[in-house]
DNA sequence: ACTCGACACCTAGCGTTACTAGGCGTAGCG
DNA sequence: CGCTACGCCTAGTAACGCTAGGTGTCGAGT
């Protein structure tokens, strides 16, 4: 898999995940790689920051709490998130449409 | 549309039209535009780097030519080129298989 | 004659992004 | 007592597509 290919699209992974229930970082990168059958298999240093922008954004809330010892930041999509998250979406949609489109087309229809 | 969607996903398209026979560069943008419904409409200064650059690494040959008075860079798929594509068409459908399943499992399984 | 748009090529520099590589600390197991 | 999993963080890097500028030809319009 490209190393780039994630480009665009983490976000809209990450909401993607979140958008089933509030998750904190790392819970966030086992979803990922449990979902994607461990293609998607995130580093912290991917995830966290992605997280703390989505949060700048106003499209993520956090909350601090704490589970046998280990703190731990959770978030939840906020409305904004959700609509942003429907957006990504279809962006994702017309990407995907339009290049499986350029790639199936073939020479000319074969004439003759 | 994402402006960052494309990034690791441009040779692909690019291979992708040159597979069907050769074409120059402003030909490659127009190939792309059309087939993608005006979806991927790029600069040349995005297209002619790429251009370059996979024909450093051996996809790619060009050939000069003109066409009434308008010279031309006219591209080519070598072997190692249309190897290239087949491996980069099978790494977008892991990889757009795997944006799919995320996007698509919801909640957890609506136990009773 | 002159201008303007389409055609056709090019490149230096920019902004965004995901990733690397390191750091901090707790819990639990051998 | 070390190691692994858990759980968080950030500074710096590499790569990419894009912006913005450049060169030049041709044909149509005025």
């Amino acid at each position: 898999m490209n190393r780039e290919a994630l480009k665009g699209h983490l976000d809209l992974l990450i909401l993607s995940v979140l958008a089933d229930g509030p998750l904190h970082g790392y819970a966030v990168i086992d979803e990922l790689r449990t979902r994607s059958s461990e293609v998607f298999d995130l580093a912290e240093g991917t995830v966290y920051p992605v997280l703390h922008r989505l949060e700048v954004a106003g499209y993520l809330s956090s909350e601090w709490g704490a589970v046998s010892g280990r703190r731990r930041r959770s978030y939840r999509l906020t409305r904004a998130g959700s609509a942003r998250l429907e957006q990504q979406r279809a962006s994702w949609q017309l990407f995907s449409a339009s290049v499986n489109t350029v790639l199936r087309r073939k020479p000319w229809p074969s004439s003759a």
